[in-house]
RNA sequence: GGCGACGUAGCCAAGUGGUAAGGCAGAGGUCUGCAAAACCUCCAUCGUGGGUUCGAUUCCCACCGUCGCCUCCA
């Protein structure tokens, strides 16, 4: 079955046909590391994880490239401000960075290229910008002629007139030294006491396009298949790349471009100028369990669509993967008879095979999980009143197995759940309360629930006695 | 102003030219010492108005509303 996209560039779907047989070749635009990463941001990365797992089971081989932006106005300011360098300014930030990765579970990158070690290739790629003819220097710095890429706009469908008549007010400091306002800087002048590279272009700093250009095709090569990030990205930064890339090598510079819509809050886009951000520790500390963040940003909307926070859509995420962990749970933990049940292992084979449809369908990971907990709602109801055959059992597993493989959050229930291990006054309450049981003292016996859910443990009991988790 | 996206039950959300998955919340029930979990039942004419069609929520047009991009922005 084949797998298809949404391509910006062309606005349809397209099929993922690596250039390299059974080779994915994925970048993805990491962060702009001057501050923390917002939840806002880790949408999009929870989308390209979620699109890299399923690639990865689609194909033999995915190479995955992030990029860090380790260098840019906001953060040169920074660290003059601070009075050190660079390297100082944002080292915190791409530990914290890597900190929310592992604690949302995303896959990392086999590549974190960063901005500042690219320079060498930057200036190189400018250089064979000047020999095309399609870069010119003035005061210092060298800009990209934008006229001289006649499919400029393409990816944004940003019309030459749309984009000189509808600046919005904002005008770039250096527009007086652009031939036209459309121009963008490849290289900055920079004067001799600030934060620069002394290079064959001068002493100056890179603009912001052309990292990606040049790190992507150091990396993937001049044509590769996938590149994605935030709809924000789409105009300039992406357009700008295609233009440098494309006019450096002549050749298509991307398969298929892929965007993934907004987080808000309160119905508008959470955003650092907008102050309305929260990070991952912000929403960890205040009770969001991984879990859930990780559920709610990558598999309550498809990516596509924008995703407003709350509290209520986090609850409502909670509560789903709850219901997927217990099933998960019940199911490993019940004891499998020998035999078939025909029927059964046949709805299992086809929720999976309905799953599948829908992730290969342009990454419908909600519409997947609706499969997935339609299944769920019809074997609880077999298990509540049978045993479950080996046979299903063996399947339903390699499911369950298939979809966390996607999802990604069993590990982290599993860490919430029992992660930091029973404290010792934990688990003699835990031993009192079950002993109360054996003897029927129903009141301890629920005076030791309340208890022990204060203290942030959830007791159930079950037919094999009691079983308790965090939260 | 230019370009683009979206509008499905109380909330979130998938989807389809032939009368709507799933999750959350709510009501009632089964089970349970009580809970929890699980299960059962109930809860939507798909923004508005036109058009195309035997038939549209699904296609087209208009309108209303929300949001995004227009060189900081995932």
């Amino acid at each position: 079955m084949p797998m298809r996209l949404h391509d910006t560039l062309t606005r349809r779907l397209r099929m993922v046909a690596p250039l390299e047989e059974g080779h994915v070749r994925l970048y993805t635009c990491g962060p702009t590391v001057y501050a923390r990463a917002h939840v806002g941001n880790f949408r999009t990365f929870l989308f390209e994880d979620i699109l890299r797992r399923w690639l990865e089971r689609r194909f033999a081989r995915v190479t995955h490239v992030m990029n860090l932006t380790d260098v840019d106005d906001k953060i040169i300011r920074q660290a003059a401000a601070a009075g050190h360098g660079l390297h100082a300014e944002t080292a915190p930030f791409i530990d914290a960075f890597y900190e929310d990765l592992r604690t949302l579970n995303i896959r990392p990158a086999q590549h974190f290229p960063r901005a500042t070690e690219y320079i060498e290739e930057m200036v190189a790629l400018i250089e064979r910008l000047e020999e095309a003819g399609v870069a010119y220097r003035s005061a210092g710095s060298v800009y990209y002629r934008v006229a001289g890429f006649p499919h400029y706009g393409r990816l944004s469908g940003a019309r030459a007139e749309g984009l000189v008549a509808g600046a919005g007010g904002r005008v770039d400091a250096d527009e007086y030294d652009k031939e036209d306002v459309r121009d963008f800087a490849l290289w900055k002048a920079v004067g001799a006491d600030e934060i620069g590279w002394d290079t064959r272009l001068g002493r100056g700093r890179p603009g912001w396009h052309i990292e990606c250009s040049a790190m992507s095709m150091a990396l993937l090569g001049e044509s590769f298949d996938l590149h994605c990030g935030g709809v924000d990205n789409i105009f300039p930064h992406h357009e700008n790349e295609i233009a440098q890339s494309e006019a450096a090598t002549g050749r298509q510079f991307v398969q298929i471009w892929c965007h993934s819509a907004h987080l808000r809050i309160g119905g508008e886009k959470m955003a650092k100028s907008m102050d309305n951000f929260a990070t991952v520790p912000d929403l960890v500390a205040s009770g969001a369990r991984p879990s859930a963040l990780r559920y709610m940003l990558a598999a309550a909307a498809h990516y596509r669509k924008p995703v407003n926070y709350s509290d209520e859509s986090l609850h409502a995420a909670t509560e789903s993967v709850d219901r997927l962990a217990d099933f998960d749970a019940r199911v490993r933990g019940y004891p499998p008879r020998a035999g078939e049940n025909e029927a059964r292992v046949e709805r299992i084979a086809e929720a999976r095979s309905e799953f599948g449809a829908a992730m290969d369908d342009d990454l419908n990971l909600p519409g997947a999980m609706g499969t997935v907990f339609s299944l769920i709602r019809v074997l609880n109801r077999e298990l509540d009143d049978g045993e479950l055959d080996s046979a299903s059992y063996s399947a339903l597993v390699g499911f369950l197995d298939e979809v966390d493989d996607v999802l990604g959050v069993m590990e982290l229930v599993a860490n919430e759940r029992t992660g930091n291990s029973l404290s010792e006054e934990d688990r003699a309450l835990l031993d009192l309360r079950r002993v109360a049981r054996e003897r029927r003292e129903w009141s301890e016996s629920d005076h030791l629930r309340e208890v022990l859910a204060d203290r942030g443990i959830v007791v159930e009991d079950t037919g094999e006695g009691q079983r308790w988790r965090r939260l």
